[in-house]
DNA sequence: GTGGTCTAGACCACA
DNA sequence: GTGGTCTAGACCACA
């Protein structure tokens, strides 16, 4: 499930981000206990109790002592978050493919053909 | 130079096949002795060593004893390997876009901004 | 304790393919870690990593993350990697003892010597 | 040709030893040139250079200004040397054989086996 | 505790 | 010069 080449706790902190932006998990909103994260994940606990940790130290959640760990209440913040996610994305490709020698109508040509696919493996669109 | 997370040897390899894919760097051509990659990428020889290693039981370099690290002339390979590099980028976007709520629409517009602002930079189109 | 001529890396693998062909280490059964390993063999931790890597791209172990090293569940593997050692020796001891002008009667004399020798040294049979 | 794992030079080495022991040099015949040797081999002659140094360190072959290498006339010296190298090659048989679980009677066999598919290549006994 | 990566530095065989 | 191996020692992620 995960890459093996990138800390595992770097992966569950963008799984949450996108949960957080893509507003799968509200504002505010609790996250899950670390232990049942984990056990979500395939994952030991303190794996998550780092991603957590991050999380908090870049202020997209929150503790509070016995209450749990809630997604931040900052729009802003979550926004920021959104923007510096997707532009790093983005950059990756671009730099990636440029570098593969790849011209820009045909990048964004693999990237309508992957999307065609992934729509007709479920039949929508 | 290096993205702290992910080990600097598999981003050599990556450096190297945009080299051999984008054709850079021609078939049964010569790499850069260990030593003088090193010095380039201001890492320690052992890591380009690890990197050819990997290349080489990939398939992607060979050596010869005391004369260097050769590109392979195994076109259909440098192919493979292009192929598949190129859908692991576009499926890190797809993936990492869709995550954060995107659209394809706004995904490929995202895009091509970035690709403009790029040119922007160099004058080019 | 190790051969001067040979990689040491090359030398523990074929220690363990040893262990795991006879059946003293058992399959899916754990390895020492290379820390361990590395002070029994009074060699760089390093060394023994490079030669659990090594097996592990041989399919002769895998690893899990933070738990260690297992020897294979694949029997079939097992039986191949046998064969392949078995083959090797034997080709060596052939070609090298006829290189040197023995006939096929003195090598099979000289290895029943061989062994008689050493199981008088130990007192077996 | 060559073992990648073992330096050429001790190979070449046990080849000439072969050569010798064998018969098939005789004792005080000359050897080829390190030139016509390393072409014959396939190897800087530097690498031949090598071997030949160190078999005169080891008293198997001799020099003479301006005339050549040159077998040693000291059977003596030949036969330990036929010795040695049965020696060990009788030794990696039975200790890598044991190591990987074979029994007496299966090594005899397997090599038994061995000399008869090989003379079946060649239709010879 | 366990595997994995990296640096620094040394030495070797081969061309 | 060129790749390959090894030691010593440090640091990291994961369980």
């Amino acid at each position: 499930m995960f890459d093996e080449n990138t800390p595992i706790y770097l992966q569950i902190m963008d799984l949450i981000k996108q949960d957080v932006c893509s507003g799968r998990m509200s504002m505010g909103g609790k996250l899950p206990s670390v232990r049942d994260k984990a056990i979500e994940l395939q994952v030991n606990p303190n794996t998550v109790q780092h991603a957590y940790q991050e999380l908090e130290s870049e202020g997209i959640v929150f503790t509070q002592r016995g209450m749990g760990t809630f997604v931040t209440e900052d729009e802003g913040k979550i926004d920021s978050v959104r923007s510096e996610l997707a532009e790093r994305l983005v950059r990756q490709l671009a730099d990636g493919m440029t570098g593969l020698g790849f011209q820009r109508r045909q990048i964004l040509r693999l990237i309508e053909e992957y999307f065609k696919n992934a729509s007709d493996d479920v039949g929508g669109r």
